[in-house]
RNA sequence: UCCUCAGUAGCUCAGCUGGUUAGAGCACCUGACUGUUAAUCAGGGGGUCGUUGGUUCGAGCCCAACCUGGGGAGCCA
C-alpha cells in the first residue's frame, strides 16, 4: 500500500475512484503464492511472502514450512540473533505463520530452493504440550483418531491431492468421450435396489411416532409421506438418462447401512457409475478397462511426487512383514503393470473349472471349497485366481443368474446373466456391472419372482415399456480404486473422514 | 455379526518363570551448540499398566466378563 500522504495526493490529481478501482485491482490480483511454485524455481531471486504451517524448526535456524500445495516443505531460513527467545520458542510443530524475505539457490543438501527470510510473523499458535503431531512416524491407528489434524501430515497430504487428480479425471474421461454426468437423488424412496441395507430418512418425532392402525410407524405423516432412505446405488435412475442422453455417468455418495467392519467397507463413500445405451456386455468390459487403466495412467502422470512418497511408505511397511507376506510388486511397478497389461477375461464357468483343478482345492486348503458349478465365488477363491494363477487383474463374466441382481440381462443358456466383477489384487471386486434386462416381459417375470413390488418399480420397468434398448453399465467403488493407487491398506485412509458402523466422528 | 491378535507415559514400544521403587526412543521443560534435514549433546518432569471382578502372601504378567483398536471372514463397491 502507497504511504498515505502520496495516496492522497494522487487521488486529488487522479481522481478518487480511478485509484480506488487500482487498488482494490491490485489486492485482488495478488493471489497467495504456494510452496510448490516456489521450489519450481518460479520465485528464484525474488522477495515475497509465504504463509502455511510449521512441521519441523531445526536448530532455531531452519523452520521447514508446508503449505499442503505439495508434498515438500519450503525450507524458511532465519537469523535467530535477529528475534527475541520467547518469540522463537511460539516457531513450533503446528504453528501457521508468515515469513517474508527472498528467494535463493539453498547452499544445504536436500533442497534446491530456501528462503533467506527477513521477517516472520506468527499467524496461529500451537501449544507443543498439547499438538498431537510431532515431526515422527505416527501409526496409521492414532491418525485415524485425529482425522481432523491428519491432513497434515506427509501421507494424508499425499492421500487427499491424489483424491483430488482422481476426482478430475474421472469427470475428464467421460467428458471427453462425450458421456453426461448425471446427478441422481440422494434420498430415495425406492426400496427395490437391493444393495444392502438402508439408511433411513425421517423428520418424525421419536418420543412420539405417528402409528397406522396396525400398529406400525405411519410414514404417511412424514416429511416425504412416504418412507424414505439414503441411495445405495443411482443405478436405477441412471438407466432412465442413458435412455435418453445415450451415455451418462453419476459420481456420488453412496450410503450403505451393513454391520461391515472389514478393511474394504465403509457406511458412506463415493461410486461412479456409467450406464451407456446400446452398449453390450463386451464393450461394458471394454469400457471399465479402458477407465481404470486411463486413472492409473492420470495418476502416474499428475502425482509422481506423491505416490513416490507413498510407494516408499508401503515398503517400509512392507519390511516389517514375513518374506512370504510380502507383495512381489512395488507400488509404482504394480501400478504400470495395470496401466500397460491387458486384464484377464474369462466367464464364470471357466474360472470355477480353474478353481476345481487349483491346488488349494485338492488339497483342501480352502475353506470354502468349489464343488459344483453355481457355488458364490468368496474372497479366497478371487484373491487365487487374481494373484496366484494369471497375477494380474482379472474379468469375470457370464455368472449363474440364482447369484446376481433381478437387473442383470438373462443370457441364451436360461441360467446364466451378462453380468461382470473387475477383480484387483488385494482389494477384490474394484467394479461390478451388467448389461441390464432390456426385455420388459422377462425384467417382470424376475421382478415377481424375487417378490419385489412391482409397483414400485413401475417408473423405472417405463423405460422397457417405451423405447427399450440394450444397454450396460457398471459401478465403481472410488475409495476401492483409491486404495489400490495409494497402496493404503485400510479404506478408512483413503477418505477425509470415514463412516463405519459406531463411528460418525468430526 | 463371527474368528483371531492386541491394549503399559502425549506418540511408538520393551518389561524374563507372578516377587523390592515399571523402563527406552520421540515429544515436552532447563541449559549448551548454531548451515540444520525427524539436528545433536547434557540434565529434568511425566504412569490408576483399557475397565470391573476373581485367583494368590503378593498381579503389568494368571482367569472371567466387558470396552477399545488391528488383522481375517461374511454382506458388497
Amino acid at each position: 500500500m502507497p504511504p498515505g500522504g502520496l495516496f492522497l495526493n494522487n487521488t486529488i490529481k487522479n481522481g478518487f475512484f480511478a485509484v480506488l478501482i487500482h487498488y482494490r485491482r491490485a489486492k485482488r490480483n495478488m493471489a497467495k503464492i504456494r510452496i510448490k511454485d516456489i521450489l519450481d524455481g518460479k520465485y528464484a531471486g525474488q522477495k515475497i511472502t509465504v504463509k502455511g504451517w510449521v512441521r519441523t524448526f531445526r536448530n532455531d535456524r531452519f523452520i521447514a514450512l508446508n503449505d499442503g500445495s505439495c508434498l515438500a516443505n519450503l525450507q524458511v531460513v532465519i537469523d535467530f540473533e535477529q528475534y527475541e527467545e520467547a518469540f522463537l520458542k511460539k516457531i513450533t510443530t503446528g504453528a501457521s505463520l508468515a515469513a517474508t524475505g527472498t528467494i535463493v539457490e539453498s547452499p544445504g543438501k536436500g533442497q534446491a530452493w530456501e528462503m533467506q527470510a527477513e521477517s516472520v510473523a506468527i499467524i496461529g499458535l500451537s501449544d507443543p504440550d498439547k499438538y498431537p503431531l510431532q515431526p515422527k512416524k505416527h501409526s496409521l491407528e492414532f491418525l485415524r483418531e485425529i482425522a481432523h489434524l491428519r491432513v497434515r501430515t506427509n501421507t494424508f497430504g499425499a492421500i487427499y491431492r491424489v483424491r483430488h487428480n482422481l476426482i478430475y479425471a474421472v469427470h475428464k474421461f467421460f467428458h471427453e468421450k462425450g458421456f453426461y454426468n448425471v446427478h441422481t437423488p440422494i434420498i430415495t424412496g425406492s426400496d427395490a435396489e437391493g444393495a444392502g441395507e438402508m439408511f433411513t430418512v425421517t423428520t418424525l418425532d421419536f418420543d412420539n411416532l405417528p402409528r397406522t392402525p396396525e400398529g406400525e410407524v405411519d410414514f404417511k405423516e412424514d416429511f416425504f409421506a412416504r418412507h424414505t432412505k439414503l441411495t445405495v446405488s443411482g443405478q436405477l435412475e441412471g438407466e432412465t438418462a442413458a435412455l435418453g442422453l445415450s451415455e451418462i455417468y453419476t459420481f456420488g455418495p453412496t450410503f450403505r447401512a451393513e454391520n461391515s467392519n472389514t478393511s474394504r467397507h465403509l457406511a458412506e463413500f463415493w461410486m461412479i457409475e456409467p450406464e451407456m445405451a446400446f452398449y453390450d456386455l463386451d464393450d461394458n468390459m471394454a469400457l471399465a478397462e479402458e477407465f481404470v487403466k486411463y486413472l492409473v495412467r492420470f495418476a502416474l502422470d499428475h502425482c509422481a511426487d506423491d505416490l513416490a512418497f507413498l510407494a516408499k511408505r508401503l515398503a517400509d511397511e512392507e519390511k516389517q512383514k514375513p518374506q512370504h507376506q510380502r507383495q512381489e510388486m512395488g507400488l509404482l511397478e504394480q501400478l504400470h503393470f495395470v496401466a500397460d497389461n491387458d486384464f484377464e477375461r474369462l466367464t464364470y464357468s471357466e474360472a470355477i473349472e480353474i478353481l476345481r483343478n487349483s491346488k488349494p482345492n485338492k488339497k483342501k486348503k480352502f475353506k470354502y471349497l468349489i464343488e459344483e458349478w453355481g457355488a458364490d465365488l468368496q474372497s479366497e477363491h478371487e484373491r487365487y485366481l487374481v494373484e496366484k494363477h494369471f497375477k494380474k487383474p482379472v474379468i469375470l463374466y457370464n455368472y449363474p443368474a440364482s447369484i446376481k441382481a433381478f437387473y442383470m440381462r438373462l443370457n441364451e443358456d436360461g441360467k446364466t446373466v451378462a453380468a461382470m466383477d473387475v477383480l484387483f489384487p488385494g482389494i477384490g471386486e474394484i467394479i461390478g456391472g451388467s448389461q441390464r434386462e432390456e426385455r420388459y416381459e422377462v425384467l417382470l417375470q424376475k421382478i415377481e419372482m424375487l417378490g419385489i413390488d412391482a409397483q414400485e418399480l413401475d417408473w423405472y420397468l417405463d423405460t422397457r415399456r417405451f423405447g427399450t434398448a440394450p444397454h450396460s453399465g457398471f459401478g465403481l467403488g472410488f475409495e476401492r480404486l483409491m486404495q489400490f493407487i495409494t497402496g493404503m491398506g485400510n479404506i478408512r485412509d483413503v477418505i477425509p473422514f470415514p463412516r463405519f458402523p459406531g463411528h460418525a466422528d468430526f
